[in-house]
DNA sequence: CTGTAACTTGACTTTTCCGTACAGTTTGAG
DNA sequence: CTCAAACTGTACGGAAAAGTCAAGTTACAG
């Protein structure tokens, strides 16, 4: 199983755009220079976050991309929730007309239950964690990684 | 996020097989019939649970295909991970070449830790079940949903 | 005012993934 | 021996995702 790109990307455009300040803004050439992205994509996906609601952007010359939330207050759940729809939804058995009854709207089907407990234990990690706790990076050096014990 | 069309059709057809019984076997159109695929796809993803060593194949007339291993022991872990990879890989991290070297190979990436936490809660779930426990389905009939109350 | 730097939008191209088709090989029943 | 029923492998076409491009709008600096 694997994200989408959009969601990897929201997440990163928005941990970038956190990283600015509580009332900071960022460009979008600064975040595509920062997050190794084309422009072009990077603007693609903040169009989304934006029609989602988690950024507001200012037009013109000193224009920009902000959050519409404190950094600490969008938990990393939402974000994918909103960007990637979910693992199991309701329409979800219904496109499988095998000819076992069983597995179609008996209640009894094994794959369902355990493609509910997936989803449930990914939102769990998700949803207990926020932007900000992605923003702010402990800053190890390289200094420190290497050399920290003498010297 | 999703999983693949592979993983999840794998699954499927090895709880088919693990319903025919310890030493059953069943054939291509057989579970194609069962699970409402088609054949040509039942096929190809049988053939790639064989190269991977999760069923055995018999050919000719009497032909059809069985596991390699009791289904207690064949854990729906294994299967996701043998068809369709990892979510977060040792190349992850390569693919990356943004303009801060915090999140290159600095090891102070937060994306790259949370990342990992979902892994594990996703092989937590996926490898304390097998193909027995999603085969032996409780088999609730519509009565009893129903008019288990009274009468 | 004017020009530049930014956002906005839709369409387009490329890539990847799925499903299918078909031509082959094997095996056992009759 | 013959043939039908099964598996095997490759190759093709469509669909969805991912990424790109170009033309337009907005707003501030100067
Ligand atoms: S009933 Fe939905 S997957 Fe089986
Ligand atoms: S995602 Fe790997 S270092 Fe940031």
């Amino acid at each position: 199983m694997k994200f989408s790109t959009l969601e990897e990307f929201g997440i990163r455009c928005l941990v970038q755009i956190a990283r600015a300040g509580p009332s900071g803004a960022l460009t979008i050439p600064e975040i595509s220079e920062r997050e190794g992205l084309s422009e072009a994509n990077v603007a693609k996906v903040l169009r989304l976050l934006r029609q989602e609601g988690f950024v507001v952007a200012s037009r013109g010359k000193t224009g920009g991309y902000a959050l519409t939330r404190p950094a600490e207050e969008i938990r990393v759940g939402e974000v994918i929730h909103a960007l990637g729809g979910k693992l199991y939804d309701d329409e979800f058995c219904e496109r499988h007309s095998g000819g076992e009854e069983v597995c179609r709207h008996e209640g009894a089907c094994g794959i369902q239950a355990l493609w509910e407990e997936v989803q449930d234990a990914i939102d769990r990690v998700l949803n207990r964690k926020t932007i900000a706790d992605l923003a702010q990076t402990p800053l190890i050096r390289r200094e420190d990684l290497l050399g920290g014990r003498r010297s």
